[in-house]
DNA sequence: CCATCTTTGTGCACGCGTTCACAAAGACAT
DNA sequence: ATGTCTTTGTGAACGCGTGCACAAAGATGG
């Protein structure tokens, strides 16, 4: 049983490595640019210049598709387009349902890329009665207490949980037990799904939390040029400690808030 | 001047691994949780259980903020929770800025996660005239002309871009210059900065095409086990083609929609 | 004070992903 | 037909991240 595992570690899916298929949708993207503009063919170089990756990755990566090159001249845009929609399964339409229609819900149902690229949004539901019936970019919102019969009738294997993190367990048991094996989660917490469930997760704070330790990096190594080089890690540690008004170490500190 | 770089691979940030980082906040969550149930101390195997990560690289993943538990019983949990927020410089106080206050901007507005640890939202930011002064989540509109003066004055250094595609890459230059050197970047475009700047994406078509890609494999692997395990990868590639409704192979498909 | 038991901290090995560098392949001009 | 030039496809080396397995550390009970 995983426990909120992002991606499978073990089993390289068919051959092509995780690392390359989280890249696919990428190129893709540059290559549908292309597309529109009539651009027939297009370098390994220009490609990964557009896809901000670097030539000889992306050259490795289409090498797991298999040899859609041709040397001396590049890649066709067209070809490749579909070679691609077709390994990542877009050439086939996805019912998708989205849970929990708050402001996150709606935002979400009214993306413009869902419909547009293979995904389809079959369903939004949400657990207040209140809703039931509003239409939500075009559609109307159902009661929770449909969820199981709205997955089986539109056969949908995809789900998004866009509730709060309080209901986002119950509502993954629910959809798993429907019949759901992937889900794009966006409530912070860890979600447990049985083995054979793919779960990915998209989290806001986790990723300004990221951006906030580098910030501080960068701040704290201009400080440190600033000051002539002389404070160790040691003293940085204590003025830091100090700034926030602690004593010189070990005492508990105050509470985060929630 | 990096393309659109997730993460920086060259130097480890003062000896933290940056996928250590990437693990702290998730860390934290589940420390905080434990913290408002007043549990005094915490095991590895109990933390990573609630964190959904296994024992051994929590523990790897701790050792590298210092020594801060004690054999044969665990650790504290509240100092745990403050060397990890002094660690990822959630002591300090982050004034944010949101641009472009769509149904995305406006629910990223009203996310609560935000001015809950460390993150306060100085700023919404949109193009449309017809916005400005009307209030989202409490905080009033202000006008892309304000852009400049609003991180100036405000001291903002990190910038969360909600805008379309088409106008991110001119957004985010716009907040560099001014002097923003984090940014989160929720179009769907990749964005070229300059060095020194760090860009996280969040693209919700990519993960949604992660998770088509699992479920087109799992499918393919049900129907291959249904087969009697005779189907080969070569007929199950054939197979795909012939269901998306084309030729043996190799002739040019239809163009996918944008 | 000593023995036992729990849990941390880490050395080590392994595998994945990235990058370099180059040989093979084909287009194109002459 | 032949040579040149561009660009792909990939073998090999390297570094990072993960997980195992265990020794060291300290708490706890007698």
């Amino acid at each position: 049983m995983a426990t909120g595992r992002t991606h499978r570690p073990a089993t390289r899916s068919r051959g092509i490595p995780e690392a390359t298929v989280a890249r696919l949708p990428l190129y893709l993207r540059a290559l549908t640019a292309l597309s529109e503009r009539s651009v027939p063919t297009v370098s390994s170089e220009e490609l990964a210049a557009a896809a901000g990756v670097n030539s000889a990755k992306l050259r490795k990566d289409f090498s797991y598709l298999g040899s859609y090159g041709t040397r001396g001249v590049g890649y066709d845009v067209e070809y490749l387009v579909y070679q691609i929609s077709r390994e990542l399964g877009l050439t086939q339409d996805w019912p998708v349902v989205i849970v929990g229609i708050g402001n996150l819900g709606a935002a979400l149902a009214n993306y413009g890329g869902f419909a547009s690229r293979g995904f389809r949004v079959a369903a939004l539901i949400d657990a207040d009665p209140e809703m039931a019936g509003k239409p939500v970019a075009g559609i109307p919102v159902q009661h929770t207490d449909e969820l199981e019969k709205i997955i089986d009738d539109n056969g949908v294997s995809i789900g998004v949980i866009a509730t709060p993190a309080g209901a986002a367990q119950q509502v993954c048991d629910r959809l798993v037990a429907a019949g759901v094996t992937s889900i794009l989660n966006f409530a912070p917490t860890v979600l447990t799904v049985p083995d054979g469930v793919d779960v990915r997760k998209v989290d806001l704070s986790i990723e300004l939390q990221i951006l906030a330790f580098h910030e501080q990096r960068k701040a704290g190594e201009e400080a440190e040029a600033q000051a002539g080089a002389a404070m160790e890690a040691e003293a940085e540690a204590a003025a830091a400690a100090k700034a926030a008004g602690k004593g010189p170490d070990g005492d508990v500190p105050a509470v985060m808030p929630a």
